[in-house]
DNA sequence: CTGCATCCATTTTGATACTG
DNA sequence: CAGTATCAAAATGGATGCAG
C-alpha cells in the first residue's frame, strides 16, 4: 500500500525475519500485548492510549506505545487525535487490514478454547 | 492428556505466558523456527534432527533440540529412536494434536500471501 | 493525556565443546 | 547421529523522567 508498509517488508525480509508467509502473518503478533490489543479493539471498538494502559495487565507506557507503532506500521491499526484544551487524547481502532486477520483470530482462540477444554485446565480469562 | 501437559500448561498460565486462549494458540508458534519445522513435517513428513539442521537455515543444535522438545512437550510433535550399529537415529513427525492446527497455518499462510501480494513485494521463500 | 528517551532486567538465540 | 552444557550475544520488555 503505502511506501512505509512497503519499506517495513522490505527490511524485515531483507533481516531475514521471516522465512516463509505463515511466519510473515505470526510476525503481526510477535509482541507480548499485540494480541490482546487487537482483540480489544475487535470487541470493544477504538480506544485511547490510557484505555489500554488500564487493561493490559503490567505494560508499560514505552511498550505500550512501540507495539501500537508496529501495529500502525504493519497497518493493521488506525489512529486519530483530537485535542481537548491543551491535552492531547487519542483513538486507535482496526484498519481495514487489520479487519481480515479477524478470521484468524477467531481460529486461533477456538483452537486454544478447545485445546483446554481436553485437558480441563482452570480457565480465569480476563477476555 | 497427560499430567505433563497439564503441568506444562499450568506452568505458563502462573508464569503469566499467556491471558487468553488466543495466546495459548500462538504461544505455539513462539520460538523462531517452530512454524518451519512444522511445515516441514507437514509437507515432507517424518524428519530426522539432522534433516532439521541442515533445512533450516541458521540453526543451531542447542535451539533445535530445545524447539523439537518444547513441540514435543506441547504434544504438537512425536518422536522416534532406532540405532544403527552404535548410533542414535530419530524421526520425528506430527503428532495428532498438531495435526489439527494443519487449518490454521494454511490460513496463516493464504493471509500472508495475499498480503505480501497486495504490496507486490518481490518473494523468494524457498518453502 | 500521549509518548519519546534512557537505563536496566529478562528472555531468546547462537557458537562451540563434550558425551553416549 | 543426537543431544546437553556452558558461555556469549542479541532482542525484547519494563521503570521512570521529561516534554508537547
Amino acid at each position: 500500500m503505502t511506501d512505509s508498509f512497503r519499506n517495513n517488508v522490505i527490511n524485515k525480509l531483507q533481516n531475514g525475519d521471516f522465512d516463509c508467509t505463515k511466519e510473515f502473518t505470526v510476525s503481526m503478533f510477535s509482541g507480548k500485548h499485540k494480541l490482546m490489543i487487537l482483540w480489544i479493539l475487535i470487541q470493544e471498538g477504538p480506544q485511547s492510549f490510557s484505555y489500554f494502559m488500564n487493561n493490559l495487565k503490567g505494560i508499560s507506557k514505552k511498550v505500550l506505545s512501540n507495539q501500537l507503532n508496529e501495529l500502525m506500521d504493519d497497518h493493521l491499526i488506525d489512529k486519530s487525535e483530537y485535542m481537548v484544551g491543551r491535552v492531547k487524547h487519542t483513538q486507535y481502532s482496526m484498519s481495514e487490514i487489520g479487519n481480515t486477520l479477524v478470521p484468524i483470530i477467531n481460529s486461533l482462540n477456538a483452537w486454544g478454547e478447545m485445546r483446554l477444554n481436553s485437558v480441563d485446565i482452570e480457565k480465569k480469562f480476563n477476555r
